[in-house]
RNA sequence: GUGGGCGUAGCUCAGCUGGUUAGAGUGCCAGGUUGUGGCCCUGGAGGUCGUGGGUUCGAACCCCAUCGCUCACCCCA
């Protein structure tokens, strides 16, 4: 019996489950502000949809993915990021009228079988949006600003915006053929991942970390000035948007995205601190998408955010508020006919909205105030013997150490006073 | 998949060149008032020293293997 969780995965306790609702709450605000509705799709699908929607040559697809057959022999795969399965449910609840457009989010638990490190784990929580049905480039601002605005809002200020256009399938393909010409001279001097990528996917040597490649790759033709016209009119808008909305990017020519669908628009927010794993979110238009996952020719563009990535900046940032999660009350019985009284009343007045602790061990008063104290109760309510016979309640402010006795009939309008009034 | 670091109490860690019954802090439980929390004091519970093998009179400590965790590469959120 193994009494440890999977690799990979981990345990929210009480204490940070709160932190992460905290987080949820922020999350699901900003994107009702946005206008972009709620869509929980399943945990699995079939493999098929990731295969052809993230791309065949990825790594994700190639080889990070937890596939499994079911008893039915049909593959499944634990959805690695979110995008497919919305685009699925996109297209299977015909979402898709005509000149209507669908803006939808999501949150919740992916899968990817790759080593777990700072930041990284096999199950993780990402939640993002997709807009589909017009490729305006508004929508794209849009989608930039609900990033951008978002992380604000928790208090991250450093945000480094890259913005990147990496063109379509008409421009595209006489990038890639400038880059391999440019570099196929070099390909010794290349590392043996770059000289793999310089005939697969000779764009993604542009982001490799490796020194010697960027210095190869240090005078190649940017992206951004072989646009075609589409391509080069659809960013330059965007920028214009997003200047006027007072967001802050960088053009970065270099930055181009793992998944094979993207098309135009690809940008990434990073902070400063987070190290290896350094990008809080990322996203971009995939205009041929839909298509390819059998729907009707739809744009659409969208972007995941990491959830314990951002947990781990604010939490080294101090940016966490502390969350009031304290009893208003802890009522403590002393003997058994104080039980009789105390927890139907307990009962009764968690029914009405107070949150209201109480012992449930038989431990003496003075353990029952120790966990009291602990638990932060800002009021205790004392039953003993003496309280029994005149159906009175001795009220102790924890604050203050002040105590009075009352009715117990009383407590309701009591605690209204005490605890709302002021 | 490749490389580095680390596995001792629930948690954070000591444990000197191998030497008796393995320690501290914190947390937990109880007591210091017979019906009163925080501070303080006392006591208690809690450990297959990751696991298996080896060296040795003797191993938490040395050697080998193995598992796990962690960080980095890769890739990504």
């Amino acid at each position: 019996m193994k009494t440890h969780a999977p690799k990979g995965t981990y345990d929210l306790l009480p204490q940070n489950a709160s932190r992460w609702r905290y987080l949820e709450e922020k999350i699901h605000k900003i994107f009702r502000e946005y206008g972009f509705g709620e869509v929980r799709t399943p945990i699995f699908e079939h493999t098929e949809l990731f295969q052809r929607g993230i791309g065949e040559t990825t790594d994700i697809v190639e080889k990070e993915m937890f596939t499994f057959s079911d008893r039915g022999d049909r593959s499944i795969t634990l959805r690695p990021e979110g995008t497919a399965s919305i685009v699925r449910a996109f297209i299977e609840h015909n979402m898709a009228g005509p000149g209507a457009m669908a803006k939808l989010y999501y949150l919740g638990p992916m899968f990817r079988c790759e080593a777990p490190q700072a930041g990284r784990y096999r199950q993780f929580v990402q939640f993002g949006a997709e807009a589909l049905g017009s490729n305006d480039p508004r929508v794209d601002a849009e989608i930039i600003a609900l990033v951008v605005n978002f992380y604000r809002r928790l208090g991250i200020d450093d945000l480094d915006v890259n913005l990147n256009s990496i063109g379509c399938p008409e421009c595209r393909p006489a990038y890639r053929e400038r880059l391999i010409e440019h570099l196929k001279p070099k390909a010794s001097q290349m590392c043996p991942n770059c000289q793999r990528r310089l005939e697969r996917n000779p764009l993604r040597l542009l982001d490799c970390k490796n020194a010697t490649c960027q210095q190869l790759t240090a005078d190649i033709p940017l992206i951004t000035e072989t646009l075609c016209d589409d391509c080069g009119s659809h960013f330059e808008k965007l920028r214009q948007l997003l200047d006027l909305s007072g967001i802050h990017y960088r053009i970065n020519p270099r930055l181009v995205r793992g998944f094979d669908y993207y098309t135009k628009t690809v940008f990434e927010v990073l902070a400063g601190d987070l190290g290896a794993q350094n990008a809080l979110c990322g996203g971009g238009r995939y205009d041929g998408l839909v298509e390819m996952c059998g729907g009707k020719p739809t744009p659409g563009i969208g972007f995941a955010a990491g959830m314990e990535r951002l947990m781990m900046v604010l939490e080294a940032r101090q940016l966490m508020p502390e969350i009031d999660e304290r009893p208003h009350l802890y009522l403590a019985p002393l003997g058994e006919e104080a039980q009789k009284i105390i927890f139907p009343l307990c009962i009764r007045l968690r029914e009405s909205g107070w949150i209201v602790e109480t012992d449930l061990q038989g431990k003496s008063l003075k353990a029952q105030m120790k966990a009291a104290d602990k638990l932060g109760a800002r009021l205790t309510g004392v039953i003993g013997e003496d309280e029994c016979r005149v159906g009175k309640i001795l009220m102790r402010n924890m604050e203050t150490g002040e105590q009075e006795l009352i009715d117990v009939a009383a407590l309701s309008e009591y605690l209204q006073t005490v605890l709302r009034g002021s």
